[in-house]
DNA sequence: CTGAAAGCGCTAACAA
DNA sequence: TTGTTAGCGCTTTCAG
C-alpha cells in the first residue's frame, strides 16, 4: 500500500538519463531525440510514474484547483450549481475542490482559509449572512466570484439572480388573478436571498395599494417540514391567504405536502426554485427557474476571464454583476383564481 | 491582485526570527518563549501569512485531500453521498476532491489520474462499467474504497447496497399483493447496479413460478423522460403490467408522471431509491431507500481507517465488503393490490 | 529554546 | 539535443 511513488529521479536512473529528459518527455515538450523519447516513455510506462502536480503547483508558484464553497452539497441547488462549475473547469484543466459550509459563518471562513492553503487559483463563494471583511484577506491571492447571494460588500464579481425582481413578478402574477391575500412562506434569516424575495414581495403589494400583513409572512421555515407546519398555521385561521409564494424549492416540498394534505387545489401556489415532479403535481406547480447551471457555468467563465485563461478578455477590470434571468414557469397553481 | 503571498521567510524577516521559529509558531507546536511567539503571531497576523499545504505536503509525500469521483454531482444520489464523505472527512482535517465521470470510462480515468498526480491521500469511487484493471496501478499508492456499485475485481474495499436481495424482497412484495404481470422499468446498461436489481427482480419471477416476460423489461430507459415513455408504451398494449417496479429514482420520477397522465392510479409501483414528494402522491409512492448518505460515511470510515486514522483498528487487512441495508418504505402506491 | 542546512519533486535558466 | 544547478515553501535533523 505504502511503496513510495517514483520520480523523476527514479525514472531517470531507470532510463540512464537525466531527470530533466524525463521531464520533457513527460511534458510532451521540446526537442527530445524520438528513439530516447521513446525508451524514456517506455521507462515511465513501465514504473507507473505519475507527476507530483503538488511538487510542479509550488514551483509554478500557483496550483491548478479551484474552490467552491456553498451551504451544503447537498441541496439540488447548489449540486446542479457546482456541477456546472467543474464542467466548465475542466475544460481548463482545473480540478475543483469543495466545501460546505453549513450556513455557519465560520465555517464558511476555515472553509476559505482551508483552500488557500491549498493555493486555490479561484474562488466561487456563496456566502452565508454575516461580515465578510475577512474576504479581502485572500482578494490579494486569488480572484473570488460571489454567487447567488448579492453583498453589500463592494468589489466583488458576483452572478445571481434577480431575487427581487422575479419575485415582484411572480406576485404581481398572483395579483392579476385576483388575489389579495398572498402569504410568503419559506423565510429565513440566514439566506440574504430570502430577504430580497421579501423585498420583491411588499413591492408588488405596494405597487398595487395592498397593506402588508405581517401575519402573512412568518419567519423561520425554509426547510421543509418547517414550511408545511406554516402552511397549516396560515391556512387554518379565518381570513388565510387565498394565494402562496413559496421562497425557495425547499420549502415548497413542505408547503405541497401540507396543501396536499388539506386538500386544498383552491389555494395557488408560485413556488422560487423549480422542483422534481412539480409539473406532475395536481395542479402542476408555477415556479420561477432560477437555472442554477447556468449561474455555476457564468460564475466560472468568470473567474476563468480573471485568471487570464480567456484569451479574448482582459484579466483585470472592475468587478462585473451578472443578473442571470429567473423565467416564471406557468404549470397552473399559479394561474388559479380566488375564489369570488 | 497579485501579490506574491507572503512566506514563512518573510515573516521571519520582519519579526527578526529564523524561519523555524516561524514554523513553530505557526504549528502551535513544541517550546517557544511565550514572549517571541506572542510576537511573531503578531506578524503573522499583520502580514496575513497562510501556510502552504502544498509545500507541506510535498515534504510530507503525502497530500491533506482525497477524492470523490461519481457519475455526476447533479445526482441527488451522488450529492448526498458525497456530502456524506465531506463532513466525515472534514473531521480528520482532509479536503475532498470531486470528479465526474459522466459514465465515461475513460472520463472516469484520467480524473483519478489527475488525483492521483495532485496526491490524494485516498479515493472513493462510484466505478463506470468497464475493465478497471488499470486501477492496480494507483492502489500502491492510496486506498481506494469502492461505492454503491459491487465489483468483480477483488481487493477493493467495498460498500454497496444490497441491490439483488432488496429488489427481490421488493418485487415479492407486489408478488404478495397479487402482481403477476410486474414491468421493471428503469433498466441502462450503463449502471451495473441496474443489472443486479434485473437479477433480483428475476430471482423473485423464478421463484413465484412466473416466467419471465422479456417484453415487461424493456432497456434504456434509466432517465426521466425515457421512463416516462416506457410507461406509456407498457400501459398501451393489451396485456400491460399491474405493478412497475422502478430501477432508479430518476426514472421513478418519469414513471410516476406517465402513470399520473394517464390516470392509471390503479397499477401499483415500487421505487427503488426515495425522492422528494414521494409522501405527497396520490397515491405516495412506496419506495426502496438507499440511504445514500450511510453509504458515504461507511465508505469514508473504511478509507480513513485504511489511512490509520482510526486508532483503534488496523490500517492493513483484507479488503471488506460492507452492505448497508435498504429499507422498504410502504406508502400505498406498493400495496395497490391487484384488480380482480 | 533557537537557528542553519538539507531536501521533498519538479521546472526553468543556463551550460555543455 | 541533453545535463547541471538553483530554488518554489516547508519541515526536519542536527547543532548552537
Amino acid at each position: 500500500m505504502n511503496d513510495r511513488r517514483p520520480t523523476l529521479h527514479d525514472v531517470a536512473a531507470e532510463a540512464g538519463v537525466s531527470i530533466k529528459t524525463v521531464s520533457r518527455v513527460v511534458n510532451g515538450s521540446e526537442q527530445v531525440s524520438p528513439d530516447l523519447r521513446l525508451h524514456v516513455q517506455d521507462v515511465v510506462d513501465r514504473l507507473n510514474y505519475v507527476p507530483n502536480t503538488l511538487a510542479r503547483s509550488l514551483k509554478a508558484g500557483t496550483g491548478d484547483t479551484i474552490g467552491v464553497v456553498i451551504d451544503t452539497i447537498a441541496d439540488p441547488f447548489f449540486a446542479a450549481l457546482t456541477s456546472a462549475v467543474e464542467s466548465t473547469a475542466l475544460e481548463s484543466g482545473l480540478n475543483v475542490v469543495f466545501g460546505s459550509t453549513g450556513y455557519v459563518p465560520e465555517r464558511e471562513r476555515s472553509q476559505i482559509e482551508r483552500m488557500a492553503m491549498q493555493q486555490v487559483r479561484g474562488l466561487v463563494l456563496a456566502p452565508v449572512l454575516g461580515n465578510h471583511e475577512y474576504l479581502a484577506r485572500f482578494r490579494g491571492s486569488f480572484p473570488i466570484v460571489l454567487v447567488d447571494r448579492s453583498f453589500e460588500i463592494d468589489g466583488y464579481d458576483t452572478v445571481v439572480v434577480d431575487d427581487r425582481g422575479a419575485t415582484r413578478d411572480a406576485i404581481g402574477h398572483l395579483l392579476a388573478r385576483g388575489h389579495r391575500r398572498i402569504a410568503f412562506v419559506g423565510r429565513d434569516e440566514r439566506f440574504p436571498t430570502t430577504s430580497d424575495r421579501l423585498d420583491g414581495y411588499h413591492d408588488a403589494l405596494h405597487a398595487a395599494g395592498i397593506p402588508v400583513d405581517p401575519l402573512l409572512a412568518p419567519r423561520g421555515q425554509a426547510e421543509e417540514d418547517a414550511a408545511e407546519r406554516a402552511v397549516h398555521d396560515l391556512l387554518g385561521t379565518d381570513d388565510g391567504p387565498t394565494a402562496i409564494f413559496s421562497a425557495n424549492p425547499r420549502a415548497s416540498l413542505g408547503v405541497v405536502h401540507a396543501l396536499h394534505e388539506l386538500r386544498r387545489t383552491d389555494v395557488a401556489l408560485v413556488s422560487f426554485g423549480d422542483f422534481p415532479l412539480a409539473r406532475t403535481l395536481e395542479p402542476a406547480v408555477t415556479c420561477v427557474d432560477q437555472d442554477p447551471h447556468r449561474i455555476g457555468a457564468v460564475a466560472t467563465t468568470q473567474l476563468l476571464r480573471r485568471l487570464g485563461f480567456d484569451e479574448g478578455r482582459d484579466r483585470i477590470g472592475p468587478a462585473e454583476r451578472v443578473v442571470v434571468p429567473a423565467a416564471l414557469i406557468a404549470r397552473g397553481s399559479g394561474e388559479i383564481e380566488v375564489p369570488r
